[in-house]
DNA sequence: CGTATTTCTTAACTTAAGTGAACGAATTAT
DNA sequence: ATAATTCGTTCACTTAAGTTAAGAAATACG
């Protein structure tokens, strides 16, 4: 398991044994089963994350509805937006699956970061790199219709249409599930 | 209007004088008139920039269509995707108006953070708090509809409506022209 | 195993966005 | 200065998403 963490590492680093061992010693492996919250609106957590396993979603509650607005799985890493700007979050974070994670606390990684350089150039290339990948992902989404983010979905992520319920899928993609159905049933029609 | 740029910097790190200099003698100000194309489509260009005053913008070209989906205006930093990826823009960027801004070059960038790891931390920290703001932008554009968007955008951003062409505010309200008209004769009519 | 709950789909109706066209106003080019 | 183009708004019409409700399917749970 933790082989699949260092894989995602050597992409940005490389590490020494001794390097590994250091993060190795952290003990930051957790196990959580599905539906646990991980965090919940109003908290103040320092805690990252990064899904060795399964599938973990973020979501609002708004007027009283689930509002799904991002799903992370194998070999995604997630820093939620009350460790950075310590303030009280403003959503929930939940597990979809059975999964396995790392959980870092940031002041853990500040110290990290002090200590070993190398991590602190791996976070700063990691988060350049998933800041231009989100910039192209909210661009993708502002100039196309839910019809074309659900079939460019089918594309780029055709798991998550498998592994997450429908009604989750359908806030993601900026609609009311009955949109979704609808649309999904259209584009049935069309094909045949 | 160095000390804008250096304002923003204090941000995040503080600089002593011969830090000041370093960055002074890179040479870094151009003034651009309104529409310049800064980056077309298909380029490689390693440019990054940082807006001391005026207003820039992303836009696609789909199927002969601008499609406008960012504005970066004072204070605002950008690094454009191909500048991370090395591969060909998929985008434009140009002027909105006379602007005056830094322009840096990636192995430059490359250079002066390995020479000052305090470069490096100041990177990351920004990119981070970029990702989580843009998360935030994200979410919120995909948990509204265009009309609460651009109540929203009236609020954030009121400076944005005034200074920027209604057609290109509505590719980045995710509409067209004609319903980002429609939508403002209905809320005016909505207040009397 | 069967009941309760949640989830997904369908349908009818409402509301809002997309489309194509027209027109005046503003901007730009010559 | 004038012509040409671009821009913003309006309108009528089409298409698709929101809403409300109902029923079927899947899942959870005692």
């Amino acid at each position: 398991m933790q082989d699949i963490l260092f894989d995602f590492i050597s992409k940005y680093v490389s590490l020494t044994e001794d390097e590994k061992n250091a993060i190795v010693s952290l003990d930051l492996f957790r196990s959580v089963e599905k539906g646990t919250t991980l965090l919940k609106e109003g908290q103040n957590s320092k805690d990252s994350y990064f899904v060795l396993k399964g599938c973990i979603r973020v979501y609002y509650i708004i007027d009283g509805e689930e509002k799904t607005t991002a799903f992370y799985t194998e070999m995604d890493a997630l820093t939620p937006h009350c460790v950075i700007t310590k303030a009280p979050s403003e959503y929930f974070i939940s597990c979809v699956e059975d999964s396995i994670l790392t959980v870092s606390n940031s002041d853990m990684e500040v110290e990290i970061n002090s200590k070993f350089p190398k991590f602190e150039l791996m976070c700063r290339i990691l988060s350049e790199e998933l800041l231009a990948k989100q910039q192209i992902d909210f661009d993708e989404f502002k100039t196309s219709s839910p019809e074309q983010r659900y079939l460019n979905l089918l594309q780029k992520r055709p798991d998550l249409i498998q592994r997450v319920p429908q009604h989750q899928l359908a806030s993601f993609l900026g609609i009311k599930p009955q949109s979704l159905s609808r649309l999904r049933a259209r584009i049935l029609e069309k094909k045949s």
